[in-house]
DNA sequence: AGGTATTTGTCAACCGGTTGCCATTAATTG
DNA sequence: CAATTAATGGCAACCGGTTGACAAATACCT
C-alpha cells in the first residue's frame, strides 16, 4: 500500500550520497511559520526581537522552533545584517606558551557569549599579521591582537574598519589590555637588591616589542631607585634558543643578575650558563617574565614577573564584546577603554643571594 | 549629441550619506558587472568557475575587480552554496601543551590552502565536546576532532553529517591519524630492559581516551617481548597534579621504572618523586608520551616517546581538506582512511641505568 | 551556403533571514 | 460609545552571490 503513517522513513533510495545534505540542519524559519500559523517574519521577530510579537504567538512560535529542532543559519543571518557572532584572535605564534593562556580565555570567554573565535597566528612578523588580519575582517565582527607586530597606524587603520582590542601593547585611540609591569618589576628588582645584587642586566626582546620597552624601562625604573647599575643587552629572537645564544653577553656584562624579556630566554640562558658551569642562584640570578606553562619545571625552578595572562585573554574578549553590543565605555571621550591587569613576582629557586665567588 | 563618452560620470547626486557603511568592504559583482559591462552571474562564473567565460570577459572582468578592490562576501557565497571554506578543531584542553602543536599544524595547513580554523575546547568533557561540535556544525565544512572524549557513536553520528577527521584515536568508517605507539614504545621498553630493569609500571590515562589504552597494550606487548614485569596504575587526571599524586602508588608497586600516559604525568610525577628524596635515574627511571614543548627543562631532562603532533595537526587538516574537496582517497572502500604517523623515544637523562640500592 | 555543434552570456529563481512600511486588531481614553 | 493610540502581524523588498535553463553568437562541417 502507500506509506501507512511513516512519511519520512521512507528513505527508499538508500544511502545515495553519503553526507551531502543530511546533515543540513534544515528547518527554516518558513518551516516554523508553518507549524505556527504565522507569517515568517513574525518568526524572524519572535526570535531576535524580544518583546516584539505578543507573549502568546511568542510560545507558539517557539514551541514549533523547539520542536523542529530549528536552529538559526549564520550565513542567512549575516548577510543582510553583517552581524556574525564571530571574532578573531591574532597572535604572533601559537607556540609560544605565552599565548596558551590567551588563548584559552578569548576562547571560553567567546563560547559563554555564544561567540566563535578563528584563530590565526602571524609568526612574528608584521606583514603576515596584517594579512591575516584583512583575511579576517570580511567574516568577523571585530579582532584581538595579542602582542602585534605591525606599526600602530596600520592596527589604527584596522581598527577605523572594525572593533579592535590590542593584548599587550597600547595603541592611542584602540581599546588595550596592558599588564602594569611596575609592580611586578619593582618586587623583583628589591629582592635582588635585598640579596646583595648590584648589576642588573636586562635582556630585550622583538625591537618591534612594545612591552619589551614597557619593561626595560620599568627595570631601569625601579634600578635607580634601588641604586642599581642596570645595563641593556639584545637578544636575536625570544625563544628558549635565543636565551642559549645571549648568555655569553651576559657573562661578559659583569652583571650579577639578569632580567629577561621573556621565560623562553630566562630558560635558555639558564640552561646554558648551567651547561658552562655555572650554579643558579649562587652565582647569578635569573628572573623572566610571564610565567609561561613549564617556569616551574626547571631546576631552580624559574623566578618570574607573572602577568595574567588568561585574565588579558578574557578580559579583551570582554571588552570587544562589550565595544560590540554598544555597551562602550561611556565618558571616556575619544580616547579608547584600556584594561590594566596586575603584575606579581613569583619567587622560585632562580634568583637568590649571591655567593661572595670562591 | 547625448552623453559624449563619459556615461558613469554623472554622478550626480553626489556622497549622499555613505559613511555609515564605510567600514564595509563594499565592491559586489554588480558593481563590477556594471564596469566590465557584462551580467552579474557572468562575472560570478569569471571569478569561480574558471574557463566558463571566454579570456577577453575573463580579463575584462578581473581588472574590474582589481580596481574595485573586490572581496568576496563569505555569507552571500556560503548561503547559496553550503560551504564555508572554514574547518573546526576541537581539542580536549587548551592548555595541555600536546595540543599545540596539533593546533599549529592544522591553523598552519588552513591558512595555506585558504580555510579558516575557528577552535574550541571541550574540558576533557564527552558532553562539552558533543556540544562544541553541534554548535560549530552550522558554520563550519568540516571538524576536526583531537583526542575526543565522547564515544564512538557520537562521533559516527556527527561524521553522518559533515566530514570529520579524528586525531589520537580510532574510530570505525571515520579518518583518522593516529601516531603508531609500537616503534617508539618497544624502543623504549628495550632500553629499560637493557638498563637492568625488571619491572615496569605504566601510568594509564583517562578512561576513555583511546590512546592511553593503546600506549597500555603496547607497553603490555614490548614487556611480554623483553621479558619484563608490567603493571597498570590509574591516575586521577593526566595533568602535572595528576603525576604527583601518583607517586605514592609508583613507590608502593616496586616498580623501577615508569612510563606514563604523557608527558604531564611524567614531570609531575618525577617532582613528587625527587621531592622525596629520590634520585633520577639511578633509582627509578621515568618515560613519558609527547615530547611536549617543556619535557626537556626538567632536571633531568625527560626521556619521552615521541608523537609528531605537529604532522598530526597538518596531516589532519590535508585529510579533511582532500576530502572536502571530493579528492577522497578512492578504493578504500568502505573503511575510512587512516593515517599513521611514526613515535621514536627520545633519549633523555630521566631514564637509564639502575643502581644497586645503597 | 546551409545546418549542426559549441561557446558564451543573460535571465531569473533561489539560499534563509531581516526590516521598513502598512493594515489590522486590541487597548485606552474622553 | 465613538475616537485616538498602541500593540501586533503580514507583505515584500532587500543582503550578495550561485546556478539551471535558455538564447545568442561563434565555430565547425559537408
Amino acid at each position: 500500500m502507500t506509506e501507512p503513517k511513516t512519511p519520512d522513513a521512507a528513505a527508499t533510495t538508500g544511502p545515495a550520497k553519503k553526507h551531502s545534505r543530511s546533515g543540513k540542519s534544515n528547518a527554516t524559519i518558513y518551516d516554523i511559520a508553518k507549524v505556527a500559523g504565522v507569517n515568517p517574519s513574525t518568526v524572524s521577530r519572535a526570535l531576535s526581537k524580544p518583546g516584539r510579537v505578543s507573549a502568546k504567538t511568542q510560545k507558539l512560535i517557539e514551541d514549533a522552533a523547539a520542536e523542529l529542532n530549528y536552529q538559526v543559519n549564520p550565513f542567512a543571518r549575516a548577510l543582510p545584517t553583517g552581524r556574525t557572532n564571530t571574532f578573531g584572535l591574532i597572535v604572533a605564534d601559537i607556540t609560544n606558551p605565552t599565548f596558551f593562556d590567551i588563548i584559552r580565555g578569548a576562547e571560553t570567554t567567546a563560547t559563554l557569549r555564544d561567540y566563535t573565535m578563528v584563530l590565526a597566528e602571524s609568526a612574528e612578523s608584521g606583514v603576515t599579521e596584517l594579512t591575516a588580519a584583512r583575511r579576517m575582517m570580511a567574516t568577523v565582527d571585530g579582532l584581538i591582537l595579542a602582542s602585534p607586530r605591525m606599526d600602530d597606524d596600520d592596527i589604527r587603520t584596522i581598527a577605523r574598519d572594525k572593533p579592535v582590542v590590542v593584548i599587550n601593547r597600547e595603541v592611542d585611540g584602540v581599546p588595550c589590555v596592558v599588564p602594569d609591569v611596575n609592580k611586578g618589576i619593582s618586587e623583583a628588582v628589591r629582592s635582588l637588591a635585598g640579596n646583595g645584587h648590584h648589576k642588573v642586566a636586562f635582556v630585550a626582546g622583538p625591537p618591534q616589542s612594545w612591552m619589551s620597552a614597557r619593561r626595560w624601562e620599568g627595570v631601569q625604573a625601579a634600578c635607580e631607585w634601588s641604586r642599581l647599575e642596570a645595563v641593556r643587552l639584545e637578544s636575536t629572537k625570544p625563544t628558549v634558543d635565543g636565551g642559549r645564544q645571549v648568555a655569553r653577553d651576559v657573562r661578559a656584562s659583569g652583571a650579577t643578575a639578569v632580567l629577561t624579556y621573556n621565560d623562553l630566554l630566562a630558560i635558555g640562558l639558564m640552561q646554558e650558563l648551567q651547561a658552562a658551569g655555572m650554579v643558579i642562584p649562587d652565582q647569578i640570578s635569573i628572573v623572566g617574565f610571564d610565567d609561561i606553562f613549564g617556569a616551574d619545571f626547571t631546576t631552580p625552578p624559574l623566578t618570574t614577573v607573572r602577568s595574567p595572562l588568561g585574565e588579558c585573554g578574557s578580559g579583551a574578549a570582554t571588552l570587544l564584546l562589550d565595544l560590540l553590543h554598544g555597551d562602550l565605555p561611556r565618558g571616556t571621550g575619544e580616547t579608547a577603554a584600556t584594561l590594566r591587569v596586575e603584575t606579581e613576582l613569583v619567587l622560585r629557586g632562580s634568583s637568590g643571594r649571591l655567593l661572595p665567588a670562591g
